[in-house]
DNA sequence: ATAATCTCTATTATATTAGTAGAGTATACC
DNA sequence: GGTATACTCTACTAATATAATAGAGATTAT
C-alpha cells in the first residue's frame, strides 16, 4: 500500500460522493474545485473508480458521477486495496522481485503477512458512511471553535 | 512504509550479519555474493545502516561489517522505520502534501494512525534474533525435504 | 442544434529508485 | 615503508513511476 496523491484524491473523491449520495450525479468540475484536484487528473481517477464499480457516471447536460453503492457498503479497505495495492508487502508480491523466489525461505514474509492481516482487519471495518459521520462531527466541532 | 529493493537488501543484510554475529567483521564482497546484491549498491546501504548505528565497520585487510548490537536487541520495526519510512501513512506525513493541512479535518488520518500502531505492535516485537532462529528452522526443514 | 458533460488515448514533466563509477582513506602484514 | 585489501564518500546515469496536461470524441437535456 502506498498512499500517493492519486490514491488520496480517490479516497477524498469517494468521501465527497458519499456526502452527496442520493442527490443525483456530481460533475467533475464541482469535485475538482471542492477538493482542489486538477480536473484532468481527476477525470482519470474517476474512470478508474468507475471501472472498479465504486462509482457510476452519467453523461450529458445533467451528467456527473455518483457512488455505485450505498456509502455503508463501501469499505476503506476495498478502495485502498484497489487504488494503492495490497497493504503489505509490496516487494514480496512483485513478479520481478527475485528475493522471495523460494517463499518458504523468506523469513520476513510471514511478518509482512501478519502486518497485512492486521491492517486489513482495521480498514475492512471502516465504511465511507463511518468516515462521513466522523467528518460531519469534526466539521461541527471545528465550526464551534470559531 | 515502502519495501523497495533497497530496504529489502538492508533487511537481508542485517539478518546475514546477525548470523555471523560474534565472528568478526564480514566483508562487503562476501555479503554481496551471498545475498546477490550489487556490490556498489550494498556499499551505500551499509553506510546508511552504519550512520544509524545498526552496523559497525572496520577498514583494512581484515575489515568488514558487523552488527552494532546483539541481534536480540535490534527489532525489525527499528530497521524498517529507518530504511522504509513510517509504516503508514506516507502522504499524510509529507510536507509538500496539502491535503492534510488541517489535520483535524482529515478523517482518514485517524485510520492510518491506527494501522500504523497496529503494524508497529507487530514489527517492534520481532528481533533479528527471532528471525534468525526462524530462518535456521526453515533451512533445516528445507534440507530434510531433499 | 448546441452546450454541457463524460470518455479515451497520448504526451510531458518531475521525482524516485536502482545501479554505476571512481577517487580517496584506513589497516594488516610483510 | 610499501602494498594489498577493504571501507568511505560524492557524483553521475538509466529506468521506472507519479502527477499532471492536452485534445479529439461521444452522449444527453433542452
Amino acid at each position: 500500500m502506498k498512499i500517493t496523491y492519486k490514491s488520496d484524491y480517490a479516497l477524498k473523491t469517494i468521501l465527497d460522493l458519499a456526502a452527496h449520495f442520493g442527490n443525483g450525479p456530481v460533475a467533475i468540475n464541482d469535485l475538482s474545485q471542492r477538493l482542489d484536484i486538477p480536473t484532468k487528473f481527476l477525470e482519470q481517477i474517476l474512470l478508474d473508480l468507475k471501472r472498479a464499480g465504486f462509482v457510476e457516471s452519467r453523461r450529458g447536460k445533467v451528467g456527473g458521477y455518483s457512488l455505485g453503492r450505498h456509502p455503508g457498503k463501501i469499505t476503506l479497505g476495498e478502495v485502498t486495496r484497489f487504488i494503492a495495492g495490497p497493504v503489505e508487502p509490496i516487494a514480496c508480491v512483485d513478479k520481478k522481485y527475485s528475493g522471495c523466489q523460494d517463499i518458504g525461505k523468506c523469513v520476513f514474509r510471514d511478518v509482512w503477512e501478519e502486518v497485512n492481516r492486521s491492517a486489513s482487519r482495521i480498514i475492512d471495518n471502516v465504511t465511507f458512511e463511518d468516515l462521513l459521520k466522523k467528518s460531519k462531527k469534526m466539521n461541527k466541532a471545528f465550526t464551534y471553535q470559531i
